[in-house]
DNA sequence: ATCCCTGCAAAGACTTTGCAACGAT
DNA sequence: ATCGTTGCAAAGTCTTTGCAGGGAT
């Protein structure tokens, strides 16, 4: 079912900001902020403010359509809750990212990780940080 | 090695502040939130402030005496850590926290990941969604 | 026309920074 | 005596709330 529609189903109303906020979403393969959605967002609808980004995400969050995630450095960021699912390599220098499918290894830590805890694991995600072939070599380059 | 000890090595004092707040870590055996610390630590130390336990957390968090999680609802609580690289999983339900050791798993996911994108890869962060056993029981039990 | 949605401003929650006094070594 | 540490106040970051006008249905 396309999300235009789960949203009229559930009274809400489908408009310009949520379309540019989902947009967003999946225009890029990295989990954004909401700051981050923002800019992203007013290329295509300038007039949206961050109040409404937020108050999208918290709804998208709701209807199950965007997983909130937490990220280091204290604020959230968002991704599309796509049930197919991929991780993202970032780069530390320049941001540049790389995806990064197929997740055999984990699915093995977390069956080690439910027998050591007792939790009942159901969801995970995972980001790998780093740099890109050429910050490297342009950081190996300078020192 | 105790921490007093490892303060001293480090160039770090050893004070009545970082003794309340240690204490207070080491008397729960659930994560507490910087102003719960705060509250624990000052029937120790009346005179503490929240300046020093934020500053004391991230302090041990650098020593590696505390770890920091993240917890649904926006702020951070930290817990007693023991030594080595460990993730936390932390309860969606009732907040509870447990760690899991070792993730060769991800070293093999990383290698693989740096083979296919030319990434230096330095760093991962992993966060597991679940249930801790009680919850999922709980859980089960009221549908 | 209805009433949900939006943007702005302001408030709120959590955390960090500046600085002078304090205290562990 | 030295210099790391503390507490207060203030500032900063991220997020939520109040309200009147605007837009989807």
């Amino acid at each position: 079912m396309d999300w235009e529609d789960l949203l009229g189903r559930r009274g809400h109303r489908v408009t310009a900001s949520r379309r540019a906020v989902m947009t967003a979403l999946e225009s890029v393969d990295v989990p954004l902020a909401a700051a981050e959605v923002l800019e992203q967002a007013r290329t295509r609808h300038p007039r949206l403010g961050l109040v409404t980004v937020y108050r999208t995400l918290d709804l998208f969050q709701e209807l199950g359509l965007v997983r909130r995630v937490h990220r280091e450095g204290g604020c959230h960021v968002y991704t599309t809750a796509s049930p197919g699912h991929h991780h993202a390599i970032v780069c530390r220098h320049c941001g540049r990212a790389a995806e990064f499918t197929g997740c055999q290894e984990i699915h093995a830590l977390i069956q080690r990780a439910e027998d050591e805890t007792g939790f009942q694991i159901d969801g995970h995600m995972l980001q790998l940080s780093g740099l890109c072939h050429q910050c490297a070599r342009a950081i190996e380059r300078t020192g």
